[in-house]
RNA sequence: CGGGGCGUAGCUCAGUUUGGUAGAGUGCUUGGUUUGGGACCAAGAUGCCGCAGGUUCAAGUCCUGUCGCCCCGACCA
């Protein structure tokens, strides 16, 4: 990619308000503010996060999860069925709108649509189990946004719904979930850790949040020093959950937990028979019984986990992309002398399947320097002076700051690893 | 929804106390010198001072209302 055609431009200040990589991707012209926690995404972001939707999707896939896609724009009518329209509006949080046909709302969360999709074809436990995911935005009027791609109104969300014959076969499920959100989060280079939370406006029972720890994170935790015990906070207003606690750890002591600062990457639930049975979603069991799906859904912030990525790999002079994520691989700066040189690296880099940008912008080396280290590619090769004295490229690791000099055919080698 | 703060050039902000010609930095344009960690010199362009009323000879500045944005709290898949 040629950055000049990006429309991008790099501010010199930084502003102090939000989480430090918020700052930095207002910054690098990455993330722009349209309003109170809407926002747009600039390339290299929206590059990235692709990259994470790509890890979330081959991860779930490889747990036989497929994926489907549902309307945004929602009908009252399916909201109605689970008594949960009245709950979304009075608590405000909900976008809704008048259609032709009626009123419509912007989708915050998707069980009532899911189990719309999904009820005509689960008719038999022969049917049974269903597991299915989408990807795409979700709306909520948040109360209050905070923090860029933390708290937004308008967000990338990953949620997934599965349904089963019975409750053991939903908390299998529910393992298995758990242990695939852990590797996708461990993929991501994102120390996770399972907490155990309560469900809100959820319903259901068993749930879990997957926190990561931060300063900026909107949420406390605590947690023993073996993490084999941890807990929202929030959990110490619901004896019962607390009391399943310790009658599963039998060596449970308050005294021992520290509290942590953290940011919610997603969340898992055990929803029980709730939405199956508002919403007539029943099957046959083998002895001719109508019965409810026993479900359970699974969410994973996107957007949020991106700028918890962000957050968790910068420094004072930028971002830092770790290689899984990376928007691109790296970037070509040069002199104006060795424009054709570049251009001629390009082509090679390019050639070779290698994600790159040419920074083929008319600014000075050390404005383009200064930029390559803010939007964090791992790798900037230079072509300047030491490029006319050995006619070796000079390639600088984002993360180490360690230099080499190779060839083009050595570099080629280096940026497949 | 409570508390606090802010709306002035594309961006970040000064100017409001005490009403009297619209400012700086950065970005942008042109020319020149430069060119390795955000260069320098010179010349330019850029404003419904959030919006609507009011007070006044005169309002960015005072008063009333309104809209928007940020932070803290409450809330929260």
């Amino acid at each position: 990619m040629k950055m000049r055609r990006m429309g991008i431009k790099t501010k010199h200040d930084r502003g102090c308000d939000e989480a430090i990589s918020q700052e930095i991707l207002f910054q690098a012209s990455q993330l722009k503010r349209h309003a109170a926690g809407i926002y747009g995404l600039g390339n290299f972001l929206i590059r990235a996060r692709n990259k994470v939707v790509d890890v979330i999707r081959e991860t779930l896939e490889d747990f036989d999860c497929s994926e489907i896609s549902l309307p945004i724009m929602q009908p009252r009518t399916i909201w109605e069925s689970s008594g949960r329209w009245s709950t979304y509006v009075d608590s405000k949080q909900m976008f809704t709108f008048d259609g032709r046909n009626g009123q419509y709302c912007l989708a915050p969360t998707g069980e009532e649509i899911v189990l719309d999709f999904v009820r005509e074809n689960i008719a038999s436990y022969k049917d049974l189990p269903v597991n299915v995911f989408q990807i795409g935005n979700k709306y909520r009027d948040e109360l209050r946004v905070r923090g860029g791609l933390l708290r937004s109104k308008e967000f990338l969300m990953k949620d997934g719904y599965s349904f089963h014959s019975s409750f053991q076969d939903m908390e299998r499920e529910y393992g298995e979930m758990k242990k695939c959100y852990m590797k996708i989060f461990s993929k991501l280079g994102l120390d996770a850790i399972a907490v155990k939370a309560i469900s809100a406006e959820m319903g259901g029972k068993n749930s879990e949040e997957f926190m990561c720890f931060s300063p900026v994170g909107e949420d406390k935790i605590l947690i023993n020093p073996d993490r084999t015990i941890a807990l929202n906070t929030e959990v110490l207003d619901h004896p019962e959950i607390l009391a399943q606690i310790s009658q599963k750890n039998p060596d449970f002591n308050m005294n021992e937990l520290e509290e942590a600062q953290c940011i919610e990457l997603g969340h898992i639930f055990e929803l029980g028979t709730f939405y199956s049975k508002n919403m007539d979603g029943y099957y046959v069991n083998s002895e001719g019984q109508k019965k409810p799906y026993y479900m359970g859904c699974y969410g994973i912030g996107i957007n949020r986990t991106l700028g918890a990525i962000c957050e968790n790999n910068c420094d004072q002079d930028g971002l830092i992309w770790p290689k899984s994520v990376a928007p691109y691989e790296c970037v070509i700066i040069y002199l104006p002398d060795f424009e054709k040189e570049s251009n001629e690296l390009y082509g090679a880099l390019k050639k070779a399947k290698i994600d790159v940008v040419l920074d083929d912008r008319t600014s000075r080396l050390g404005s383009k320097i200064k930029d390559s280290k803010l939007l964090g590619f791992p790798y900037m090769i230079l072509v300047g002076k030491k490029f006319e004295q050995n006619h070796l490229f000079e390639i600088e690791d984002r993360k180490t700051s360690e230099k080499l000099f190779l060839n083009q055919e050595n570099l080629i080698e280096l940026l497949k690893k």
